[in-house]
DNA sequence: CCCACCCTTCGGGCCAGGCCGAAGCCTTCG
DNA sequence: CGAAGGCTTCGGCCTGGCCCGAAGGGTGGG
C-alpha cells in the first residue's frame, strides 16, 4: 500500500507500464534516482508483490507482476490533477500492454464504427458484431483475461481499448511491424507500413 | 497521490466507501485517530480532491468526491495480501454504492442465470437479455454512469455488480426495505422482507 | 586473470510529515 | 448569555523512510 504513496515508486511502476522488462540501471536513470536507491525501491516493490524480478547474467530485469498493478495505476491517473508531464507528441503510446494516445483513441472509435464495440456513458462495451469483427480483423484474444476493459487516456481523456482485446491489437501491430518502440519508454513510432495497415485494416488515418 | 500511501488516509477513505456521509468525529473514532489528526488528513484529502466536505451546523460531513476514488480503492484491494480484517459475518455489505459480500455475489450469479449478464474470464458483462431484464426487475439505471462494472469482492474473491446497475440494485433494496444499515459502516442487515424480496425477485436464497 | 559492469547492502544524513494535546472559533442548546 | 460539543489551527515531538556514496559480491568480456 505504501508503494502507491511514494512518488519515486509510482514513477518506477509507471515506467514498467511500458510492458517490457527493464534493468535496474535503466529504471534508475529514467526515474532520476541513484542505482542504490532504485534498488531499494525495487526490492520493496518485489516484496510487496507488485513487480517481478528475473536475474539474467549480471542484470536484473523487472516487470509488473500482474495486470492488476497496471489497473491501479490507470485508476489513479484521472485523479492526479496534472496528468504528469507527457511528451508533446504522444500520438502513439503503449499503456502496459495495449495502445493508448491518439492512435489508441482512434482505434477505439474505429471499432465502434465497425460495430465491434459500443460507447455507453463514455465507456467502451462489446457490441453485437464483436465476435464476427474479431475474425474479420484476424485478432486472437489471449485466454484467461477479461476480453475488454475500457481505459481512459491520460492526455486525451477519452477511452481506448484495454483488456484482452487491447493486448491482441497491440500484439498484432507489433507482429506486422506497424509500430516500433522508441528509446523513450512507452512511446511508439508508427511505421510507414503501419500508416497503411491501420488505414486498410481499421480505417484509421493519423493526422501528421 | 501521497493520499494512497498512508495507512490512516486509506482507512478514512475505506470508511467512506460506505457511500454515506460521515462527520469528522465519527471518522476519527472509526479510524482510531485523534480528532485533530483526522481533521488534518481530511483537509489534505479535500485539497487533493478525493473527498468532499459539507458543513452542516456544527458538524462537517465528508463523502467521497467521485466514484473514481472508489475505483482506485477497489483496484488496490486485490493487491493487499491480507484483505484487511473484515467482520466475520459479512453476508451483506455495501461497497461504496453497490452491494457486496455474499449477497452481492449471489445477486450477480442470479442475474447471470436470468440472462442479463454473462461471465467472461471471471468478469461480468452484459448479455443479450440485459435491457429486457432491467424492465422485468423494475430497475432504473442512473444516467451519466457506466451501466456495468465488475467488482471483485474483498472476501469471497468473486465478482459482484458495480457501476450503474449495482447502484440501481442497492437503491431498489433500500427503497423496498430489503436491507438496512447497521452501526458498523458498510455492513448491511437483510430484513425479513428482504429475504422474501430477494427470493421472489431474483431467486436468491441466503443460507442462514 | 583482471577489469568493467551491474546489483545489492550498509551507514549515515536529513527532512517530511504523522501524531497528539492545548487553545481558539463557531454553532447549537438550555 | 453561558455551557457544551465539534472542527480547526498551532506547537512540538519523534519516527519512518528517502536518498546518497562507498564498499562488497557476482557475472561476463577481453
Amino acid at each position: 500500500m505504501r508503494s502507491f504513496g511514494d512518488g519515486s515508486r509510482v514513477r518506477l511502476l509507471c515506467l514498467l507500464m511500458d510492458g517490457r522488462a527493464f534493468t535496474g540501471k535503466e529504471l534508475a536513470s529514467f526515474a532520476a534516482l541513484a542505482p542504490s536507491t532504485a534498488s531499494e525501491h525495487l526490492s520493496h516493490l518485489r516484496d510487496a508483490g507488485l513487480v517481478r524480478a528475473q536475474k539474467t547474467g549480471r542484470s536484473t530485469y523487472y516487470t509488473l507482476s500482474s495486470p492488476d498493478v497496471a489497473t491501479v495505476l490507470e485508476a489513479m491517473t484521472p485523479l492526479l490533477p496534472p496528468p504528469l508531464p507527457t511528451t508533446p507528441i504522444a500520438m502513439a503510446r503503449c499503456c502496459y500492454d495495449h495502445l493508448a494516445g491518439d492512435l489508441g483513441v482512434k482505434l477505439a472509435q474505429a471499432l465502434v464504427h465497425q460495430g465491434l464495440l459500443a460507447l455507453d456513458a463514455g465507456l467502451l462495451e462489446k457490441a453485437a458484431g464483436f465476435d464476427a469483427g474479431l475474425r474479420r480483423l484476424g485478432l486472437a484474444l489471449p485466454p484467461m483475461r477479461p476480453a475488454l476493459r475500457s481505459c481512459l487516456d491520460w492526455t486525451a481523456r477519452r477511452p481506448h481499448i484495454a483488456g484482452g482485446l487491447g493486448a491482441a491489437v497491440l500484439a498484432q501491430a507489433f507482429a506486422h511491424g506497424w509500430v516500433t518502440r522508441t528509446k523513450t519508454p512507452r512511446l511508439l513510432q508508427i511505421t510507414p507500413a503501419g500508416a497503411r495497415g491501420f488505414a486498410d485494416h481499421y480505417g484509421v488515418v493519423m493526422s501528421p
